[in-house]
DNA sequence: TTGAAAGCGCTACCAA
DNA sequence: TTGGTAGCGCTTTCAA
C-alpha cells in the first residue's frame, strides 16, 4: 500500500468498468454551444454528474451533421447514460441505444408520439404566461418572431402564445420567422418587423439571445424599448439581466431540469427494470424587468391573470 | 459479419483501449463556462478532438474547489492527453501527470517558471496595442481595469499596457481592480472610476464581459461612449460586436490557439520521445469598433504606431 | 482472513 | 491468409 502510493499508483478504472460493466461516464450531446443558455446547461449538468462520482463526456455535433451520424461512435463507449440536449433524436436511435443498455434521456426537447424519456421546460404554459402578461400590460397588437418552426421548442412557446392570444381575443399582430435561435436572426426579424407599415406594440421572441437582437434592431430603427414596442424573451440567460436589456423574459428552472433529468437517467437505481418513458415538463417563472410597459388605460390593477378564470378576463378599454 | 450487424454489434473501446494502451480520450479541465469566452474555447476544442475521432471528458472544477483536487480522479481514467484551459495547476500536480503518461498542456494559461507547455495569447503584445491605440487617438488620461490580478492572462494584459504607456509617456490615469472576469465586477470598477473627481478618457478592461459591464455602468452614469470615456476589452466574444455595443477589443485567434493546443498534445506523433515544452505565444488582433473616438488636435493621421521607433512617437498637443 | 484463479472484450502475436 | 492463445488491469469467486 505504501509502496503503490509512493509510486503514485492510481487504479485503472477503464479496466474496473470491463468487469462491472459500469463506466461511470454520461455523455452529453449538444448541437452547439454559441446561445448562451447552452453553457448555462451544460456548466450544471458536468456539476451534477461529477458530484455523483461520474465524468461527463461531451459530444458536439458538428454544423451539418445530424446526431443519429454521431450516436454510433458514443455507443462504442458503453457510456451509462446518454443525455441529448436541445437536438432531436430519431426514435429508432433511441431504441438502438436502449438496445445497447444505455438508457437516454431527451432535455430541452421531446419527441411528441415516441416513447422517449425527456425533460423540457413547460413551453406552451411559458407562451401563455407571455400572452397574459402582454394582455394584462394592455397590449393590443403582440407580435411572435419564431427560431426554427418545427422544433418543440418553439414550436410550443408558440402554440401557448397563439392560443392564449385567442382566449383572450386579442389577434395575432404579425408572425415572423427568424429561422434560427441566434442574436442576428432576432436583430433581422425585428428590423422587418419595424419596417412595416402599422408597428406591432409588442414582440415575443422564441428565445432572450433573439430577443436581445430584437431590441438591438428596434433601437437601430430609432424607436424605443419599451416606449414603441415591448419586448418579452425566452430562457433569462445572464445577457438578459444586464443594464442595457433587462429583458423581461420566461426563466427557466435550469437547476430543476437538470436534477430531474439525472434522477431520469436512472443512475442511482441498483436495479432499473423499465425505468418509465415520461415526458417530464417543468415550469418557467416571468421574470419581470424592464422591457414590458403597462399601456392604455382602465386595466386591471394586477397583471398577474394567471389564476383568473378565463371569462372573467373582459377587456376594459 | 453480417450476424454482428444486424444484431447492431459494437465493438467495445474501453476493452480495446485495455491493450491498445491508448483510450482516445482527451481530457479538458474548465474552471467555468460563465463566461462567454470558454464555450467558444469548448466549443472548438470539441470540434477538433472529435474530428481526429478522439472522444472528450469535461471536467469543470467546482466552485471553492482547485483543480489539483480534482486532477487525480481525472487521472484514473488514462486519458490520452489532458487540456487545462483557464485554470492554473501546480508544477507538482503537471509533474505527477506526466508520471502517468499523460501529457498536459495549458491553455489561455502559463507558469512561468515551470516547464510546462503552454497556449496562450500574446497578452502583453495586446495590452500594448491597446496603449498604441488609445496613445494614436490621442487619450491621455487612460484607466486600466484587472480581474484577478496575479493570473498570468490579467497581469500580462496590465503590463504590457502599462510598459508602453510609459514608453509613451502618457501617465496611467487610475487602476481599479475588478477581483473577477464578469460583467459584475466591470460594472462596480466602472462605476467607481467615474465616481472620481476628474473622469479618466479611456479605460482598458481586462475582458470583454468586464469591458461590457463597465460601458453598462458609465451609460447608467449618464456618460456617453465613446464620447465621454472610451472603452476596450479583450477576447472579442460574440456580445462586443452586437449594436447595443460594438466593442473595440483584442481578437484572441482561438482557432489558431486551439490548433496550436492541439498539435502540443502530441497526439498525432506515434512516437513522442520528449515533448518540447514550449510556451506558445499567439498574437491577437486589435479589432476596431465604436468604442473609441479620436480626441484632441494634431495627431498622426495613421493610427498604428505599432511600427513607429519609440524615439519618435513625441506627442503633439 | 488471505490467496489463487477465472474472465470481462478486445488485440497481438505466433503457429499452422 | 487464417485460427488459436496469451494477456491488458481489474473484480469476483472460490478454495485454502
Amino acid at each position: 500500500m505504501k509502496a503503490a502510493d509512493s509510486l503514485g499508483y492510481q487504479p485503472n478504472i477503464i479496466a474496473r468498468s470491463l468487469i462491472t460493466r459500469r463506466t461511470n461516464i454520461v455523455a452529453v450531446v449538444m448541437a452547439n454551444l454559441t446561445d448562451p443558455f447552452h453553457p448555462q446547461v451544460l456548466e450544471q449538468l458536468a456539476q451534477r454528474i461529477q458530484s455523483s462520482g461520474r465524468q461527463l463526456l461531451l459530444f458536439l455535433i458538428p454544423p451539418g451533421k445530424h446526431i443519429d451520424d454521431v450516436l454510433p461512435a458514443l455507443l462504442q463507449y458503453k457510456v451509462d447514460a446518454i443525455l441529448i440536449t436541445s437536438a432531436t433524436v430519431s426514435s429508432r436511435m433511441a431504441a438502438s441505444c436502449a438496445a445497447q443498455g444505455s438508457p437516454v434521456v431527451l432535455f430541452n426537447r421531446y419527441v411528441p408520439g415516441a416513447r422517449i424519456p425527456a425533460v423540457c421546460c413547460d413551453n406552451i404554459a411559458g407562451g401563455r404566461t407571455v400572452a397574459n402578461h402582454l394582455w394584462s400590460t394592455g397590449h393590443v397588437r403582440p407580435a411572435f418572431v419564431s427560431a426554427e418552426v418545427d422544433v418543440t421548442t418553439n414550436r410550443d412557446r408558440a402554440h401557448g402564445f397563439f392560443g392564449r392570444l385567442e382566449e383572450l381575443c386579442v389577434s395575432l399582430h404579425a408572425h415572423e420567422i427568424g429561422g434560427e435561435f441566434s442574436h442576428g436572426a432576432g436583430y433581422d426579424a425585428a428590423r422587418r418587423l419595424v419596417q412595416r407599415r402599422q408597428l406591432p406594440d409588442s414582440i415575443f421572441f422564441a428565445s432572450d439571445v433573439m430577443a436581445i437582437g430584437g431590441i438591438d434592431a428596434i433601437r437601430a430603427a430609432n424607436l424605443r424599448v419599451p416606449e414603441d414596442i415591448s419586448v418579452v424573451g425566452y430562457d433569462d440567460i445572464p445577457v438578459a439581466g444586464w443594464a442595457s436589456y433587462e429583458l423581461t423574459t420566461i426563466r427557466q428552472p435550469i437547476s430543476q431540469m437538470v436534477d430531474t433529468a439525472v434522477a431520469a437517467l436512472g443512475l442511482d437505481a441498483l436495479k432499473i427494470k423499465k425505468p418509465p418513458n415520461k415526458i417530464h415538463f417543468m415550469e418557467g417563472a416571468l421574470i419581470e424587468r424592464k422591457t414590458v410597459v403597462r399601456r392604455g388605460y382602465g386595466l386591471r390593477a394586477n397583471g398577474d391573470v394567471r389564476n383568473s378564470p378565463v371569462g372573467q378576463l373582459v377587456r376594459k378599454s
